[in-house]
DNA sequence: CTGAAAGCGCTTACAG
DNA sequence: CTGAAAGCGCTTACAG
């Protein structure tokens, strides 16, 4: 590959005045910054970032942790992170933790070799406390890293929006197919499904919550909601709210299996709003998170870290309750108005 | 943070014995490789990997550009090929292509700045003819890039086995939702279907084939299954394949939609397996894609790029079939046997 | 406004 | 077996 030696040599200037024609330096004059660039696409030259990381001591990377890539809210974080980076010629090198925080020790360390202009992590699951040697700015995402700051979404006041909608449609038995306690999103999401329904809950019309707790995954939603289905017909639930999308449609395929119509007889929320959540039958309500935002934030802490010295907050994003077929007015609910 | 020289002076030795401890060369006698050691842990020394590119001219990063992240099946080939290159020591970096080829070439450019060991390259949808001066190995995936040599699935034998299924079922009238014929995958996979039909059809127990063009999404399915099972009853299909699993979500949610049972009165397969398939009812029967192979591959290709000058071939692999309670016996069929 | 030169942190022949 | 030293391709004060 041609160096910028090359280049000076087909333009005829000095290593130095090409250097500033690459990085828009005005002072260069506009008859040898021609000849420069002409010389560039002449010879097909591409500065060695390696070189200008050595000597400038960072480079235009920004390192991404995720446990697992194939998931597809992290996925489309990553997309979300790659094209707000893009804006600021900046690469993403992306590793995959697989949830292990051996690995992700590794990988956070291969990372930092690489000199990028800063980490974004999303946690590994563990109580392990993690802290990393590390002059660039680290910032969490979604899940904790060590003490980092966060940047997620408000898990509490976003499972509250489900508690709003099912108690707004006059819902007043609501079942709760929760995610493990063993997780902090699966703690947040219930204590802020819990808590507002608490709070909603009026003591001449009261709302009886049935709460189960299980992993996030379409076969829990399936038997946790028959639990709470094959409950007697006055205690069981007229909704349920799932702490994932893959819950609730496991929760909606054991109705349909049930012969228990949807809306009409049971309503169903999820929360991720994933693809799959706008082709199932009915279409199921869901929380979305607001992707975008939570991007824009991470690559402005890693790019904008402020002043040193002030240890940054964390942040929490609003979510939004997309309402589909699978909510409806409850069974013996009186007519709004 | 420290660098060579810090570990040479607090070990007491020279950088080059340092170096050579790191790079596990197995000159260094045991005792100054402990005191190496020891100081690296107690500086908490990370080598610089700018550096060390600068000086051996590469670095053990592999690029890998997609056109969509969050693409399921993108997302799942990026997940192999970062494990598949941890395993040699190797990250991936990972950038969008947004399947815009400006975007493309610009990403391509990035990574190679970077002196990567090679690049990975799913291309953008485009009839330009792309080509990219680099000294390194640049392997296509799924679609080709440029004049650069293809590992991807044989989507022609692939599609084939959803005629196979179909045929041995005992369907004779066959409807067939293909992809953009403006993209290669959707060519090459009605190719494949439509092919063997013909070869399996016999004079005297002929398959009639109605195909019907559409992109690869939900709605398209809906769509033109809708065209093929509103046409009489004699003509109307009795098995539908179609080219993606979202095109045969949206015919298995028209049929309920219109009343026609699936399996009993219609068989649908579907193409990628999707984690969707195992969830719609019935689970969707469909052609899983070899995802591991093709990753592990490609990495190969990489690493270990072969004699130069040898210009590398394609590789096509193969996929497999997952037969599901959406594709069942023709309604018509004898029973076998 | 332009050029000459130092130096970033490594690796690698080479000398001893 | 170990150390001294050159040099990878840049950027950046500094001199002119």
């Amino acid at each position: 590959m041609a160096t910028i030696k090359d280049v000076a040599r087909e333009a005829g200037v000095s290593v130095g005045t090409v250097s500033k024609v690459i990085s828009r330096d005005a002072t260069v004059k506009p008859a040898l910054r021609e000849r420069v660039l002409k010389a560039i696409a002449t010879l097909g030259y591409r500065p060695n970032l390696a070189a200008r990381a050595l000597r400038t001591n960072t480079v235009n990377v920004i390192g991404l942790v995720v446990p697992d890539i194939s998931n597809p809210f992290f996925a489309a974080l990553a997309k979300r992170i790659e094209a707000e980076a893009a804006k600021y010629a900046h690469s993403v090198m992306l590793a995959n933790s697989d949830d292990d925080p051996e690995a992700e020790a590794r990988q956070i360390a291969a990372l930092l070799g690489q000199l990028p202009k800063g980490l974004i992590i999303v946690g590994a699951e563990t109580k392990a406390v993690k802290t990393v040697k590390s002059d660039v700015p680290i910032v969490s995402v979604d899940r904790r890293y060590g003490a980092y700051p966060l940047i997620a979404t408000n898990h509490e006041t976003a499972s509250a929006l489900q508690a709003d909608h099912l108690v707004a449609l006059g819902h007043r038995r609501i079942g709760y197919i929760s995610g493990p306690d063993t997780t902090e999103v699966g703690r947040l999401r219930k204590q802020g499904f819990y808590g507002r329904i608490m709070q909603l809950s009026d003591p001449g019309d009261p709302v009886r919550l049935i709460i189960r707790e299980g992993s996030f995954d379409y076969t829990s939603g399936e038997l946790l909601a028959r639990a709470m289905l094959e409950l007697p017909p006055d205690e069981r639930p007229t909704a349920i709210a799932a702490a994932s999308d893959q819950q609730a449609i496991g929760a909606l395929r054991l109705a349909r299996d049930m012969g228990i119509e949807v809306p009409a007889r049971l309503s169903i929320a999820g929360f991720d709003n994933i693809d799959l959540a706008k082709l199932v039958v009915p279409r199921l309500t869901s929380v979305a998170q607001r992707i975008e935002e939570i991007a824009v934030l991470a690559v402005q802490r890693i790019l904008n870290p402020g002043q040193t010295g002030t240890k940054p907050a964390d942040v929490l994003v609003g979510a939004d309750l997309v309402a589909r077929g699978s909510s409806g007015p409850a069974p013996n609910a009186k007519a709004p108005g």
